[in-house]
DNA sequence: CAGGAATATGAATATAATTCATTCTTTTAC
DNA sequence: GTAAAAGAATGAATTATATTCATATTCCTG
């Protein structure tokens, strides 16, 4: 009933007292003015300016609609405002999933980094351990998964970012550290210590000890990088993890990481996101930093490869 | 560009979670509201909904606009009712005004009255001693105009009130007095004290000395018709009044109240209002109020006449 | 009270919103 | 995984609404 452009004409028409004059202002003919005007009065079945006067002076229910009016259209005019910087890209969301833990370790820098830059994108991070997160990115849930499948699907662009390998790590102590490189047989007699997450999400499984019909002697889980390794240093098992995340124990001396198989288990990181939103300006800058800081975090260590 | 049609589109299509139920809501077709949210989103350069997704989720973007319409959407359901009542004729404007200074005598109880029951409807009361009311009560300044003359203006209704007589108030002691009527000649050698207005508006000028051509001896001003009559009564001159705000005077047995000339000064006091505001609740009321105000306030006393 | 300026009005036109009929997409159930 | 069902999108036709143009009327000023 009410529509805002009869709240700007009321305004229009008080503050220049004409219909001439507000007219011009909102560019229409004096005409349209009036007959707006009389729809609205007729339609609110009051009259809204006394029109005996010059200039127009507002009855007390034009009072009453310019008072709304005032606090109206500010409220629109902002939200406009913030539809625009929607539009042009400079605010949005980034909900973010990780399949990988250790992923953490380059991911909040960068997203500490990010934050500083882009305060009006609201940033979101969970772990898609309970769920399959590609899906959800092609239907809009998520708005950046991390992930090393970079599985074919429609609408979804896979932006590398490293390439990297997972590597057995082993105590110095144990006979293991002996070899050149691990193949899956050696873990029959083995305790692997894992992310406390489905075999499924791990390479190790998938692309290394299934494909070779072995199943290790014992699993256990930890939820620490850290707490992997000083499992491992003290013997009580072998883990897999990348060579990145695993670079900073190396130097302790008290464990060993060797390759996996007789070609390494190599595997490249992706930052998938929907290609609809590959050109928005908060999506690509994050997509910018990620990778710079992937470079960053990852430089001086022997990682197999950076993609750039 | 945004309208608040758009809004309510926005919250029911969030509300219901499909466009097929909203429409329904909304008594629009399925197709209206996907045009609209086509129309809209396209002219913002955003996307308001997830569209791959059902029930249909909002994008950062529609949760910006949907904050904004629970913010617009209830002010402008009350300005709607607020309108509602204007046009019930529930609330509005009485700006009222006086020719005559005696007039508050029974014009305050009624205003008291009156204000209880209307709460909406916003009183203002002025003295029109330096301003013409008529044309400013047919221009819509004005509401109400309490007069003792009707002249007939296009578009404005004389409600009487009630006949009255103007008395000439004198002390006891002089010698007027003793008169059964006072003739305008008589006032040749008195001080006559008047209400600090223009001669114009005192009938006592217009409608008694200048046709008979007399001046007075001399004239003086006083604020409050206790100060006139304290003034008559220690003989420092007469002074014309209404039968009704002389009354509470007489019993004091100081003064005394005389007709002026062979037929007396005879008046009726009007409520002025526009025409078109007549059959409008709240001034019918008011209208109503003052009457019997008049009527309450006038009993006992020596009225010439009550017009009800 | 006449002349100028502003508003109101009616008809014609232009614009915008809605529907209808249909296709395309997503979800659900088997 | 696929078919059926439900929902959303689309395009053309229709309807409703808003605006303009031309003109009449009203209001203000000197």
């Amino acid at each position: 009933m009410l529509e805002l452009k009869h709240l700007k004409t009321i305004v229009a028409i008080n503050e220049y007292g004409s219909l001439v004059l507000a007219a011009e202002k909102l560019f229409l003919t004096q005409s349209a003015l009036s007959h707006q005007l009389k729809e609205i009065e007729s339609r609110l079945g009051v009259s809204l300016f006394i029109r005996k006067s010059r200039p127009l002076r507002l009855t007390v229910a034009g009072e009453r609609l310019l008072e709304t009016a005032r606090s109206v259209l500010p409220i629109m005019t902002s939200t406009e405002r913030d539809m625009q910087r929607f539009a042009g890209g400079e605010a949005g969301r980034l909900h973010i999933a990780i399949e990988c833990h250790s992923c953490f370790d380059w991911l909040m820098p960068a997203i500490n980094q990010y934050r500083n830059h882009w305060k009006d994108v609201e940033l979101d991070l969970s772990t898609a351990f309970n769920f399959v997160p590609l899906p959800a990115l092609q239907k809009g849930r998520l708005d950046v998964v991390i992930t090393s499948e970079p599985k074919p699907l429609h609408g979804i662009h896979y932006e590398p970012l490293f390439r990297f390998e997972i590597l057995l790590a082993v105590a110095n102590t144990h006979p293991l550290s002996k070899l050149e490189r691990v193949p899956a047989t050696a873990l029959r007699n083995e305790t692997l210590i894992t992310y406390p997450v489905d075999q499924e999400r791990l390479d190790i499984f998938t692309q290394f000890l299934r494909p070779a019909d072995v199943e290790p002697m014992a699993v256990r889980t930890a939820e620490l990088t850290l707490m992997m390794v000083q499992l491992v240093a003290s013997g009580r098992g072998v883990c897999a993890l990348p060579n990145w995340a695993l670079a900073p124990y190396l130097k302790g001396g008290h464990i060993s990481a060797l390759p996996l198989g007789e070609s390494g288990l190599l595997s490249t990181l992706y930052l998938a996101v929907r290609e609809e939103q590959l050109e928005t300006p908060y999506v690509r800058e994050f997509i910018n930093i990620a990778k710079e800081t992937c470079f960053q975090t990852l430089e001086g260590i022997n990682v197999v490869a950076t993609v750039h």
